[in-house]
DNA sequence: AACCTTGTTGGACGTTCGTACAACAAGTGC
DNA sequence: GCACTTGTTGTACGAACGTCCAACAAGGTT
């Protein structure tokens, strides 16, 4: 197919990192049930047997995609309240609003998440990951809650809401997009954030 | 194992029905890389042939557990609602958090829904399955919503909202139980539903 | 220029996969 | 009690799987 060489050598972290984005492609085309070693392999340009050099299995290989996919997400969320400036509102509602855009509204994201999640219950050590994620996403949205004023002692359940809706947005944006449309997500939980987050009425 | 003869004839939505069942647990115990032909077979104690005697092939058994297995929440939902009488108010919360309790707070059951998400993208047929099983859950949260008084120019919008936000809180309990009890689960589903659907406030 | 380290290949191995099919047995109608 | 239908088994087959490893080549060292 090439004139070139039958190989060429690469730095050992460039190609992890390649090995990784080819596994978030065939993910993305085929699904888990597709994700096999030679299959990524392929889709990487590399013999099958240097998966096996890089990683212990596909397992570890999709752990790897899954956190450097997080990683990319915690920087366009973190570069999104960046960009917001300094009112602490403005930042709370990039944050959350984020999550309905590009990088971060990708369906080729949520096959790799789905991917992983099917790893969790059966592995401790992936469930462990997970949380992590899980866990530094609720963090920062404390954090940006806090700054917005919130009392401490709502800002672990606001958290737990928050980042809940945003998931359910996301999952579903992805899962169906033609039912549900990225401008319309992002105004959803916008006004769902507003509601959240303004005080509460007395019931009567 | 047995001293029965070597097999016994069932009625085929009996055996359809063990089958759907089987897989369900494999999915369960093993994720979605251990639901092959043979384990399922195993699990439902028949010989490998039969399952494509029933299903065309695993996919179509996954779909065939999903459908089955919505028809169970769909049922649990209707009789939580049942249960709370007939103030809209209650039934509404009872629609919202029935989903953190028994039978839909279950592992088990994220096990089938994370595997037929990994099919969704790749096949048409299982998105429409997934949009079907969606939009009714969510017609559902219209009605109860709209008994409640809430403007008709609302309703999408909020249904789709407090969906995600169930849909978030119900992966998440059930990805780590340990960070998220199914009380704190039902507690922040009932506070945010409570702020959600009250009226806002005007921004000072 | 000879050498060493190591990323990389390609093929071999045993296993498990999905599928197909002939043989068999449990009901069913007569 | 005999034929017929059909649910069910067991086996066989090719394809794809993960894993291993000897051989090879690129890049750095001396």
């Amino acid at each position: 197919m090439t004139t070139q060489p039958a190989f060429r050598r690469s730095e050992p972290d460039a190609r992890r990192l390649s090995l990784i984005e080819a596994c978030a492609r065939v993910l993305a085309r085929e699904g888990i049930a597709g994700a096999s070693v030679r299959t990524i392999a392929v889709e990487a340009g590399v013999s099958a047997g240097l998966v096996g050099h890089y990683f212990a299995g596909v397992d570890a290989l999709i752990a790897a995609t899954y956190a450097h996919t997080g990683a990319r997400v915690d920087t366009a969320l973190e570069a999104a309240v960046a960009t917001a400036g300094e009112d602490p509102r403005a930042r709370l509602e990039a944050f959350v609003t984020a999550s309905f855009a590009a990088p971060i509204a990708d369906p080729e994201l949520l096959a790799t998440w789905i991917a992983f999640w099917s790893l969790v219950r059966a592995r401790p050590e992936i469930a462990a990951l997970h949380d992590e994620q899980y866990g530094g996403f609720r963090g920062q949205l404390e954090r940006l809650l806090a700054d917005c004023g919130l009392p401490a002692a709502q800002l672990r359940t606001m958290a737990i809401a928050i980042t809940a809706l945003v998931d359910g947005l996301w999952l579903e944006l992805c899962l169906s997009p033609r039912e549900l449309t990225a401008t319309e997500a992002a105004a959803i939980a916008r006004d769902a954030l507003a509601r959240l987050t303004s005080p509460v009425k007395a019931t009567g």
